[in-house]
DNA sequence: TCTGGGGTCCTAGGACCC
DNA sequence: TCTGGGGTCCTAGGACCC
Protein backbone atom coordinates (compact mmCIF):
# COMPACT_ATOMS: atom_id res chain seq x y z
CA UNK A 1 0.00 0.00 0.00
CA UNK A 2 1.37 3.36 -1.14
CA UNK A 3 1.55 6.07 1.41
CA UNK A 4 2.11 9.77 1.55
CA UNK A 5 3.94 10.92 4.90
CA UNK A 6 4.28 15.11 5.53
CA UNK A 7 7.11 15.73 8.40
CA UNK A 8 6.69 19.34 9.13
CA UNK A 9 8.89 20.94 11.74
CA UNK A 10 7.04 22.36 14.77
CA UNK A 11 7.62 26.23 14.77
CA UNK A 12 10.73 26.04 12.31
CA UNK A 13 12.10 29.26 12.81
CA UNK A 14 11.40 29.34 17.01
CA UNK A 15 12.83 25.67 17.62
CA UNK A 16 16.32 26.57 15.34
CA UNK A 17 16.62 29.73 17.68
CA UNK A 18 16.11 26.98 20.58
CA UNK A 19 18.71 24.42 19.72
CA UNK A 20 21.49 27.04 20.39
CA UNK A 21 19.68 28.90 23.39
CA UNK A 22 17.96 26.31 25.57
CA UNK A 23 16.79 29.33 28.25
CA UNK A 24 14.28 29.50 25.55
CA UNK A 25 12.39 26.44 26.02
CA UNK A 26 9.17 26.30 27.78
CA UNK A 27 8.84 30.17 27.40
CA UNK A 28 7.40 32.18 24.79
CA UNK A 29 9.19 33.09 21.43
CA UNK A 30 8.42 34.59 19.09
CA UNK A 31 10.54 34.84 15.41
CA UNK A 32 9.70 38.09 12.82
CA UNK A 33 9.67 38.49 9.33
CA UNK A 34 12.11 40.58 7.31
CA UNK A 35 12.51 44.56 8.70
CA UNK A 36 11.23 43.09 11.73
CA UNK A 37 7.81 43.64 10.63
CA UNK A 38 5.62 40.73 11.22
CA UNK A 39 5.41 37.69 13.93
CA UNK A 40 6.07 34.33 11.44
CA UNK A 41 6.77 31.87 13.73
CA UNK A 42 5.52 31.33 16.94
CA UNK A 43 6.39 28.63 20.35
CA UNK A 44 2.98 26.84 21.81
CA UNK A 45 3.45 29.13 24.92
CA UNK A 46 3.27 32.14 22.75
CA UNK A 47 0.31 30.43 20.27
CA UNK A 48 -1.28 30.36 23.88
CA UNK A 49 -1.00 34.17 24.42
CA UNK A 50 -3.18 34.19 21.47
CA UNK A 51 -0.52 36.27 19.67
CA UNK A 52 -1.57 35.41 15.84
CA UNK A 53 0.41 34.67 13.06
CA UNK A 54 1.66 36.95 10.09
CA UNK A 55 0.49 39.53 13.12
CA UNK A 56 2.05 43.36 12.84
CA UNK A 57 4.95 43.17 15.65
CA UNK A 58 3.36 47.02 16.92
CA UNK A 59 -0.16 45.64 17.15
CA UNK A 60 1.70 42.92 19.74
CA UNK A 61 3.69 45.18 21.61
CA UNK A 62 1.93 44.98 24.63
CA UNK A 63 0.95 41.20 24.92
CA UNK A 64 4.93 40.40 24.38
CA UNK A 65 6.14 42.93 27.14
CA UNK A 66 3.49 42.29 29.70
CA UNK A 67 4.32 38.67 29.20
CA UNK A 68 8.00 38.94 28.56
CA UNK A 69 7.92 37.15 25.21
CA UNK A 70 11.42 36.13 23.53
CA UNK A 71 11.62 38.35 20.17
CA UNK A 72 13.81 37.59 17.20
CA UNK A 73 14.75 39.06 14.06
CA UNK A 74 14.78 36.76 10.71
CA UNK A 75 18.46 34.81 10.62
CA UNK A 76 17.57 33.09 7.14
CA UNK A 77 21.22 32.14 6.73
CA UNK A 78 21.12 29.87 9.86
CA UNK A 79 17.42 28.88 9.26
CA UNK A 80 18.47 27.94 5.66
CA UNK A 81 21.20 25.99 7.40
CA UNK A 82 19.32 24.10 9.76
CA UNK A 83 17.04 23.24 6.99
CA UNK A 84 19.41 21.31 4.98
CA UNK A 85 20.25 19.57 8.20
CA UNK A 86 16.96 18.23 8.58
CA UNK A 87 16.57 17.64 4.86
CA UNK A 88 19.50 15.45 4.55
CA UNK A 89 18.79 13.60 7.69
CA UNK A 90 15.17 12.92 6.03
CA UNK A 91 16.61 11.98 2.96
CA UNK A 92 19.10 9.05 4.77
CA UNK A 93 15.88 7.83 6.62
CA UNK A 94 13.46 7.64 4.09
CA UNK A 95 12.94 6.03 -0.05
CA UNK A 96 11.21 9.21 -1.71
CA UNK A 97 11.44 12.76 -0.56
CA UNK A 98 9.71 15.77 -1.65
CA UNK A 99 11.42 19.22 -0.19
CA UNK A 100 7.97 21.24 -0.36
CA UNK A 101 9.12 24.55 1.85
CA UNK A 102 11.99 25.27 4.34
CA UNK A 103 10.60 23.46 6.99
CA UNK A 104 7.98 20.71 4.92
CA UNK A 105 8.84 17.38 2.87
CA UNK A 106 6.72 14.79 1.83
CA UNK A 107 7.75 11.59 1.86
CA UNK A 108 6.28 8.67 -0.37
CA UNK A 109 6.77 4.94 0.64
CA UNK A 110 5.54 1.57 -0.80
CA UNK A 111 5.95 -0.55 2.54
CA UNK A 112 3.12 -2.61 3.34
CA UNK A 113 1.90 -2.79 6.67
CA UNK A 114 0.42 -0.27 8.07
CA UNK A 115 1.73 -0.68 11.60
CA UNK A 116 5.73 -0.74 9.98
CA UNK A 117 5.23 2.25 8.46
CA UNK A 118 3.54 3.94 12.37
CA UNK A 119 6.87 2.51 13.98
CA UNK A 120 9.20 3.28 11.42
CA UNK A 121 7.86 6.81 11.38
CA UNK A 122 7.90 6.86 14.89
CA UNK A 123 11.92 6.08 15.30
CA UNK A 124 12.72 8.78 12.01
CA UNK A 125 11.38 11.42 14.37
CA UNK A 126 13.95 10.35 16.91
CA UNK A 127 17.09 10.15 14.85
CA UNK A 128 15.70 13.54 13.24
CA UNK A 129 15.33 15.25 17.01
CA UNK A 130 18.86 13.59 18.37
CA UNK A 131 20.94 14.36 14.89
CA UNK A 132 19.41 18.03 14.79
CA UNK A 133 17.56 19.00 17.80
CA UNK A 134 14.10 20.02 15.59
CA UNK A 135 11.18 18.39 17.21
CA UNK A 136 9.05 17.27 13.74
CA UNK A 137 5.49 16.06 13.26
CA UNK A 138 4.33 13.56 10.83
CA UNK A 139 0.79 12.74 9.22
CA UNK A 140 0.37 9.16 7.38
CA UNK A 141 -2.03 8.76 4.60
CA UNK A 142 -3.24 7.90 1.47
CA UNK A 143 -2.41 11.24 -0.55
CA UNK A 144 -0.97 14.15 0.07
CA UNK A 145 -4.07 16.12 0.80
CA UNK A 146 -5.04 14.01 3.41
CA UNK A 147 -1.41 13.29 4.81
CA UNK A 148 -1.89 17.24 5.67
CA UNK A 149 -4.55 17.00 7.90
CA UNK A 150 -3.10 14.21 9.42
CA UNK A 151 -0.22 16.08 10.42
CA UNK A 152 -2.39 18.77 11.63
CA UNK A 153 -3.95 16.19 14.35
CA UNK A 154 -0.39 14.88 14.81
CA UNK A 155 0.45 18.28 15.76
CA UNK A 156 -2.79 19.19 18.13
CA UNK A 157 -3.88 15.55 19.59
CA UNK A 158 -1.13 13.00 19.95
CA UNK A 159 2.26 13.59 22.03
CA UNK A 160 4.13 11.26 19.81
CA UNK A 161 4.00 13.34 17.11
CA UNK A 162 2.56 10.79 14.08
CA UNK A 163 -0.65 10.20 12.92
CA UNK A 164 -2.19 8.34 10.42
CA UNK A 165 -5.20 8.96 8.46
CA UNK A 166 -5.27 5.82 6.51
CA UNK A 167 -8.69 4.21 8.32
CA UNK A 168 -11.44 5.68 6.39
CA UNK A 169 -13.95 5.84 9.42
CA UNK A 170 -11.13 7.83 11.56
CA UNK A 171 -10.87 10.24 8.19
CA UNK A 172 -14.50 10.99 8.21
CA UNK A 173 -14.29 11.50 11.56
CA UNK A 174 -11.39 14.14 11.67
CA UNK A 175 -13.61 15.83 8.55
CA UNK A 176 -16.79 16.26 9.78
CA UNK A 177 -14.86 18.58 12.19
CA UNK A 178 -13.06 20.21 9.71
CA UNK A 179 -13.47 23.72 8.47
CA UNK A 180 -13.43 23.68 5.11
CA UNK A 181 -10.82 26.59 4.70
CA UNK A 182 -8.49 24.52 6.90
CA UNK A 183 -7.89 22.25 3.76
CA UNK A 184 -4.50 22.80 1.91
CA UNK A 185 -5.76 24.73 -0.78
CA UNK A 186 -8.95 26.40 0.16
CA UNK A 187 -8.23 29.40 1.71
CA UNK A 188 -10.90 32.61 3.01
CA UNK A 189 -12.02 33.16 -0.90
CA UNK A 190 -12.52 30.34 -1.76
CA UNK A 191 -14.13 29.18 1.78
CA UNK A 192 -16.58 31.88 1.37
CA UNK A 193 -17.50 30.16 -2.34
CA UNK A 194 -17.61 27.16 -1.11
CA UNK A 195 -20.25 28.13 1.78
CA UNK A 196 -22.36 29.57 -0.06
CA UNK A 197 -23.14 26.55 -2.62
CA UNK A 198 -23.70 24.60 1.86
CA UNK A 199 -19.88 23.01 1.77
CA UNK A 200 -18.41 23.89 5.01
CA UNK A 201 -16.56 21.12 6.06
CA UNK A 202 -13.84 19.40 4.67
CA UNK A 203 -16.64 16.08 4.80
CA UNK A 204 -18.94 17.66 3.02
CA UNK A 205 -16.43 18.26 0.05
CA UNK A 206 -15.50 15.38 -0.01
CA UNK A 207 -18.96 13.61 -0.57
CA UNK A 208 -20.14 16.26 -2.93
CA UNK A 209 -20.15 15.87 -6.50
CA UNK A 210 -17.02 16.00 -8.27
CA UNK A 211 -17.92 17.09 -11.66
CA UNK A 212 -20.29 19.37 -10.73
CA UNK A 213 -17.52 21.39 -8.55
CA UNK A 214 -15.56 21.52 -11.49
CA UNK A 215 -18.29 23.34 -13.40
CA UNK A 216 -18.69 25.76 -10.87
CA UNK A 217 -15.25 26.34 -9.65
CA UNK A 218 -11.79 24.93 -11.01
CA UNK A 219 -10.30 21.82 -11.64
CA UNK A 220 -8.40 22.34 -8.48
CA UNK A 221 -11.11 21.52 -6.49
CA UNK A 222 -12.31 18.56 -8.12
CA UNK A 223 -8.77 17.00 -7.91
CA UNK A 224 -9.10 17.96 -4.17
CA UNK A 225 -12.12 15.72 -3.70
CA UNK A 226 -10.64 12.92 -5.35
CA UNK A 227 -8.10 13.30 -2.78
CA UNK A 228 -9.91 14.11 0.01
CA UNK A 229 -11.48 10.52 -1.05
CA UNK A 230 -8.23 8.41 -0.82
CA UNK A 231 -7.22 8.44 -4.61
CA UNK A 232 -4.19 10.34 -5.12
CA UNK A 233 -3.98 12.86 -7.85
CA UNK A 234 -0.69 14.53 -6.65
CA UNK A 235 2.46 12.70 -6.73
CA UNK A 236 5.97 13.66 -5.45
CA UNK A 237 7.68 16.36 -7.49
CA UNK A 238 10.98 15.88 -8.02
CA UNK A 239 13.50 18.83 -8.06
CA UNK A 240 13.27 21.22 -10.68
CA UNK A 241 14.94 24.94 -11.42
CA UNK A 242 12.81 27.36 -10.61
CA UNK A 243 10.49 29.39 -13.40
CA UNK A 244 10.96 32.59 -11.55
CA UNK A 245 13.45 34.02 -9.47
CA UNK A 246 12.37 36.91 -6.98
CA UNK A 247 14.22 39.57 -4.75
CA UNK A 248 12.52 42.05 -3.08
CA UNK A 249 12.24 43.74 0.20
CA UNK A 250 11.26 46.74 1.72
CA UNK A 251 13.29 49.66 3.13
CA UNK A 252 14.76 50.45 6.46
CA UNK A 253 12.72 53.47 5.98
CA UNK A 254 10.25 55.23 3.16
CA UNK A 255 12.72 56.83 0.31
CA UNK A 256 11.78 59.75 -1.89
CA UNK A 257 15.32 59.71 -3.67
CA UNK A 258 16.35 57.92 -6.93
CA UNK A 259 20.03 56.99 -5.76
CA UNK A 260 19.45 55.14 -2.49
CA UNK A 261 16.51 52.88 -4.35
CA UNK A 262 18.66 52.20 -7.23
CA UNK A 263 21.32 50.99 -4.82
CA UNK A 264 18.53 48.90 -3.45
CA UNK A 265 17.43 47.48 -6.29
CA UNK A 266 21.90 46.90 -7.57
CA UNK A 267 21.69 44.59 -4.24
CA UNK A 268 18.69 42.80 -5.29
CA UNK A 269 19.63 42.54 -8.62
CA UNK A 270 22.79 40.60 -7.52
CA UNK A 271 21.30 38.37 -4.92
CA UNK A 272 18.59 37.32 -7.63
CA UNK A 273 21.52 36.87 -9.94
CA UNK A 274 23.73 34.86 -7.54
CA UNK A 275 20.47 32.40 -7.21
CA UNK A 276 19.87 32.33 -10.75
CA UNK A 277 23.69 31.27 -11.47
CA UNK A 278 23.62 28.69 -8.33
CA UNK A 279 20.75 26.49 -10.30
CA UNK A 280 22.90 26.85 -13.65
CA UNK A 281 20.24 28.84 -15.45
CA UNK A 282 19.79 31.80 -17.73
CA UNK A 283 17.15 34.69 -17.54
CA UNK A 284 15.22 35.58 -20.67
CA UNK A 285 13.88 38.69 -19.36
CA UNK A 286 13.51 40.98 -15.79
CA UNK A 287 10.31 42.47 -14.45
CA UNK A 288 11.60 45.44 -12.31
CA UNK A 289 9.62 47.43 -10.13
CA UNK A 290 8.58 49.88 -7.45
CA UNK A 291 5.91 51.02 -4.84
CA UNK A 292 4.85 53.25 -1.88
CA UNK A 293 3.77 51.31 1.17
CA UNK A 294 0.01 50.37 0.71
CA UNK A 295 -0.87 50.67 4.36
CA UNK A 296 -0.58 54.07 4.42
CA UNK A 297 -3.44 55.03 2.16
CA UNK A 298 -3.32 58.83 3.54
CA UNK A 299 -0.21 59.14 1.92
CA UNK A 300 0.12 59.42 -2.09
CA UNK A 301 0.52 56.14 -3.97
CA UNK A 302 2.17 55.22 -6.66
CA UNK A 303 2.56 51.70 -7.44
CA UNK A 304 4.77 50.77 -11.33
CA UNK A 305 5.99 47.68 -12.97
CA UNK A 306 7.87 47.02 -16.10
CA UNK A 307 9.35 44.13 -17.85
CA UNK A 308 12.03 43.40 -20.63
CA UNK A 309 12.93 40.85 -22.54
CA UNK A 310 16.92 39.74 -23.44
CA UNK A 311 17.86 39.59 -27.06
CA UNK A 312 19.73 36.39 -25.86
CA UNK A 313 19.34 34.65 -22.18
CA UNK A 314 21.96 36.08 -19.75
CA UNK A 315 23.06 35.61 -16.46
CA UNK A 316 25.45 37.83 -16.08
CA UNK A 317 25.24 40.82 -13.31
CA UNK A 318 26.60 43.37 -15.10
CA UNK A 319 24.62 43.27 -17.94
CA UNK A 320 21.26 42.57 -15.99
CA UNK A 321 22.43 45.24 -13.56
CA UNK A 322 22.73 47.49 -16.21
CA UNK A 323 19.09 46.65 -17.67
CA UNK A 324 17.50 46.74 -13.96
CA UNK A 325 18.79 50.37 -13.47
CA UNK A 326 17.47 51.60 -16.63
CA UNK A 327 14.26 50.42 -15.72
CA UNK A 328 14.00 51.77 -12.28
CA UNK A 329 14.77 55.47 -13.87
CA UNK A 330 11.82 55.00 -15.79
CA UNK A 331 9.47 53.81 -13.33
CA UNK A 332 10.47 56.15 -10.40
CA UNK A 333 8.55 59.55 -10.29
CA UNK A 334 10.07 62.42 -7.77
CA UNK A 335 7.64 63.56 -4.96
CA UNK A 336 6.83 59.66 -3.29
CA UNK A 337 8.10 57.75 -0.41
CA UNK A 338 8.89 54.50 -1.91
CA UNK A 339 8.79 51.58 0.44
CA UNK A 340 9.59 48.75 -1.30
CA UNK A 341 11.13 47.69 -4.83
CA UNK A 342 12.53 44.48 -6.19
CA UNK A 343 13.33 42.28 -9.64
CA UNK A 344 11.97 39.31 -10.70
CA UNK A 345 13.75 37.44 -13.52
CA UNK A 346 12.07 35.56 -15.76
CA UNK A 347 11.62 33.10 -18.48
CA UNK A 348 14.68 31.23 -16.82
CA UNK A 349 16.68 28.27 -19.36
CA UNK A 350 19.56 26.37 -18.75
CA UNK A 351 22.46 27.38 -18.95
CA UNK A 352 23.65 25.22 -21.79
CA UNK A 353 21.18 26.57 -23.93
CA UNK A 354 23.35 28.54 -26.28
CA UNK A 355 21.72 30.03 -29.22
CA UNK A 356 23.63 32.44 -31.38
CA UNK A 357 22.39 35.90 -32.12
CA UNK A 358 22.39 37.26 -35.61
CA UNK A 359 24.13 40.82 -34.38
CA UNK A 360 25.64 39.28 -30.79
CA UNK A 361 29.19 39.93 -30.37
CA UNK A 362 29.33 39.28 -26.56
CA UNK A 363 31.75 36.76 -25.71
CA UNK A 364 29.72 34.74 -23.19
CA UNK A 365 32.45 32.63 -21.97
CA UNK A 366 34.45 35.55 -20.97
CA UNK A 367 31.14 36.82 -19.46
CA UNK A 368 30.74 32.94 -17.43
CA UNK A 369 34.31 33.21 -16.57
CA UNK A 370 34.23 36.42 -14.91
CA UNK A 371 30.55 35.53 -12.98
CA UNK A 372 32.25 32.08 -11.56
CA UNK A 373 35.47 33.99 -9.94
CA UNK A 374 33.10 36.63 -7.83
CA UNK A 375 30.58 33.51 -7.07
CA UNK A 376 33.66 31.56 -5.75
CA UNK A 377 35.13 34.15 -4.08
CA UNK A 378 31.77 34.95 -2.20
CA UNK A 379 30.86 31.29 -1.69
CA UNK A 380 34.25 30.76 -0.53
CA UNK A 381 35.02 34.00 1.73
CA UNK A 382 31.12 35.16 2.79
CA UNK A 383 28.56 36.91 0.85
CA UNK A 384 29.12 40.37 -0.62
CA UNK A 385 33.08 40.49 -0.09
CA UNK A 386 32.82 41.03 -3.74
CA UNK A 387 30.25 43.29 -4.88
CA UNK A 388 29.38 46.20 -6.93
CA UNK A 389 29.76 49.90 -6.45
CA UNK A 390 26.17 50.38 -7.69
CA UNK A 391 24.59 48.42 -5.13
CA UNK A 392 25.92 51.14 -2.35
CA UNK A 393 28.49 51.71 0.30
CA UNK A 394 26.30 53.25 3.06
CA UNK A 395 23.04 51.89 2.66
CA UNK A 396 20.20 53.98 4.13
CA UNK A 397 17.98 51.66 2.86
CA UNK A 398 18.83 48.42 4.45
CA UNK A 399 16.20 46.90 6.38
CA UNK A 400 15.73 46.69 10.19
CA UNK A 401 17.20 44.02 12.06
CA UNK A 402 17.42 44.42 15.98
CA UNK A 403 17.27 41.32 17.39
CA UNK A 404 19.17 38.83 14.99
CA UNK A 405 21.03 35.89 16.78
CA UNK A 406 24.20 34.77 15.81
CA UNK A 407 24.32 32.84 12.63
CA UNK A 408 25.75 30.02 14.54
CA UNK A 409 26.56 27.30 12.07
CA UNK A 410 27.45 29.94 9.44
CA UNK A 411 29.82 32.08 10.55
CA UNK A 412 33.36 31.33 12.29
CA UNK A 413 32.95 34.64 14.12
CA UNK A 414 29.39 33.95 15.35
CA UNK A 415 30.53 30.06 17.19
CA UNK A 416 28.24 29.35 20.23
CA UNK A 417 30.86 30.18 23.20
CA UNK A 418 31.00 27.85 26.03
CA UNK A 419 31.98 29.21 29.30
C1' DT B 1 7.03 55.09 13.62
C1' DC B 2 6.16 50.23 12.78
C1' DT B 3 2.25 45.74 8.23
C1' DG B 4 7.60 39.81 4.81
C1' DG B 5 9.54 37.50 0.84
C1' DG B 6 9.47 34.05 -2.62
C1' DG B 7 7.27 30.91 -5.11
C1' DT B 8 3.50 27.92 -8.11
C1' DC B 9 -0.57 26.94 -10.78
C1' DC B 10 -4.86 28.06 -13.19
C1' DT B 11 -8.06 30.76 -15.95
C1' DA B 12 -9.92 34.28 -18.82
C1' DG B 13 -9.43 36.87 -22.52
C1' DG B 14 -6.94 39.09 -26.25
C1' DA B 15 -4.16 38.48 -30.46
C1' DC B 16 -3.54 36.07 -34.25
C1' DC B 17 -4.20 32.68 -37.90
C1' DC B 18 -6.71 30.23 -41.51
C1' DT C 1 -29.98 45.10 -43.56
C1' DC C 2 -26.29 42.29 -43.70
C1' DT C 3 -20.14 41.70 -41.23
C1' DG C 4 -17.66 33.66 -39.56
C1' DG C 5 -16.03 30.28 -36.66
C1' DG C 6 -12.74 27.67 -34.61
C1' DG C 7 -8.30 26.87 -33.04
C1' DT C 8 -3.78 28.02 -30.61
C1' DC C 9 -0.69 30.75 -28.12
C1' DC C 10 0.51 34.19 -24.88
C1' DT C 11 -0.07 37.21 -20.97
C1' DA C 12 -1.95 39.34 -16.92
C1' DG C 13 -3.88 38.66 -12.86
C1' DG C 14 -5.99 36.00 -9.21
C1' DA C 15 -5.55 32.67 -5.69
C1' DC C 16 -3.01 29.93 -2.95
C1' DC C 17 1.08 28.10 -0.31
C1' DC C 18 4.82 28.46 3.42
Amino acid sequence: MKKFILADCNNFYVSCERVFNPLLDKKPVVVLSNNDGCIVSRSDEAKKLGIPMGAPLYQQKDVIEKNKVSVFSSNYQFYGDMSDRVMESLEMLTPKLEIYSIDEAFIKTDSVSFGDVFKDVINIRKKIIKWTGIPMSFGIAPTKTLSKIANHIAKKRTSEGVFDISENSVADDIMKKLPVEELWGISNKWGERLRHMGISTALQLKNSDAKFIRRHTSVVLERMIYELRGISCLNIESIKPKKNIMSSKSFGAPIGDIEPILEALSSYTARACEKLRKQNSKAGGIYVFIRTNPFQQKKPQHKNGYALNFDLPTSDTRSILHEARKLMRGLYKKGYKYHKCGIILLDLVPDSYKQTHFFSTNDSDEQNNFMKIVDRINNSMGPQTLFYLSQGIEKEWKMRSKNRSNRYTTKWSELLEVN
